[in-house]
DNA sequence: TGCAAAATAGCACGATCGTTCTTTTTTCGC
DNA sequence: GCGAAAAAAGAACGATCGTGCTATTTTGCA
């Protein structure tokens, strides 16, 4: 009541996004590096050559700062890793290269860092917005991936009976598993490892024993249910 | 040479070695929640309720705080973990146990939080004693795993050409699901998803199916390998 | 081109950080 | 119980943190 509100609000100039866009850019790169947590908007003006307060207005506040990071991680992932794989036919061929690209981010991120899991490990009991945001993107992707799996298995690349959520909570133990062991103690095979083991993740729900060279995609579904019958449990 | 060296260096003190105790049992406490970049000296003292001057003193430097907090960690956590599975048998028996004691202090940590995964997410591009410290602490403990393995393998429990490095990966990553789907997604079904994880992967690596009852103990190792001949590959 | 509003900078604040130095209290062998 | 050494406290330091306030510069439409 007591203060006149701008009277067009609804335009967007352009200079404030733009710079707000290089902000988050920058921000994103640091946060991979040491940490949602250990973001300071001093070590961030510094790399955006701006005064601190100059940063700071963009965003009213390092929570909100957070929050734009994860969102843009978000959509990168999801542009990276998500979206390319939907031009992959349904079934088995796309749950294979969903796998293949989470990888291979992860993989890249070995320098980076990921912040799906370092923000977990940051945030796993400090509740808030970062944290329900940094949870929600991550239970999206989950999703998509229990999406392809029953997708798979509806196809019938993989067992009809099989337990999606269990498959799904093993796959993720491999990513984990390669982040950790690449990215923390350094180990060179992690990236194999992760293969083989979705290589045999996939054998033991159904699918056919593997392709040895990736020129042979067109394999065809049908028999996938050969070994079949009762092979969970 | 300016200054006279204490007479009697090698005598130990009971009451400082006894409060430092005090103060790295709280450091622990904290370091496991928030963090070990976040454990600060303030807060630990206000905690311990003694001066920070009088916390700092016992230590000389915060690094060196964070490397008492990792090397009580480590102790703690082979006397809970490791040890104890000594005293099972050798083979399956024994890496049975050491998943399921594993797995136990996991579930535990779901509230208290892991130093293992914690530290490593922190660490991870941070190089330094600290990170050396932790790096160096679950190596020694993988190794352990890794040694299980190969053991059950020579006593004819597991198929006689596993590979032992491709089996700890495998299981490293049900460790690693569960504690980020139990802690950070606050999923309740993560401890029967790394149990049934653990024997979907003994069984790949030619186990006997599985002992229904705890009861079962004994079984016949010899058996084992009846499905084995190309199981790997 | 002028002008309002947006964008950025500058400055200061209280708080907390790790650390150092000095002083007081406590411990423990003689 | 005396006295030396250890343990703990107290106070202060420079630095950095997030944030608020007030100028100054820049932007973009009229």
């Amino acid at each position: 009541m007591t203060d006149a509100k701008p009277l067009q609000e609804g335009r967007a100039l352009q200079k404030g996004q733009q710079t707000k866009a290089t902000i988050v850019d920058a921000a994103l790169g640091l946060a991979t590096q040491i940490g949602l947590e250990g973001l300071s908007i001093g070590a961030l003006a510094e790399v955006a050559r701006m005064s601190k307060s100059g940063v700071f207005a963009h965003f009213g506040s390092r929570e909100e700062l957070q929050l734009s990071v994860v969102r843009e991680y978000h959509e990168r992932f999801e542009a990276e890793v998500f979206y390319p794989v939907l031009q992959e036919k349904r079934g088995l061929p796309r749950l294979r290269l969903l796998f293949a690209n989470w990888m291979k981010r992860t993989s890249a991120e070995i320098d980076s860092g990921c912040l799906y899991i370092s923000g977990a490990a940051e945030f796993d009991d400090r509740p808030g917005p970062v944290r329900d945001a940094l949870a929600s993107s991550v239970k999206t992707w989950l999703k998509a991936v229990h999406r392809a799996v029953t997708q798979a298995r509806d196809e019938g690349h993989l067992a009809a009976d099989l337990d999606a959520n269990q498959m799904v909570f093993e796959i993720h133990g491999l990513i984990l598993a390669l982040h950790y062991e690449a990215r923390f103690l350094k180990s060179a095979q992690s990236l194999a490892r992760a293969s083989l083991g979705f290589e045999n993740i996939l054998q033991r729900y159904g699918a056919l024993p593997l392709p040895i060279t990736p020129a042979a995609k067109s394999i065809k579904p049908a028999e996938a249910k050969a070994k079949k019958s009762k092979t969970s449990r």
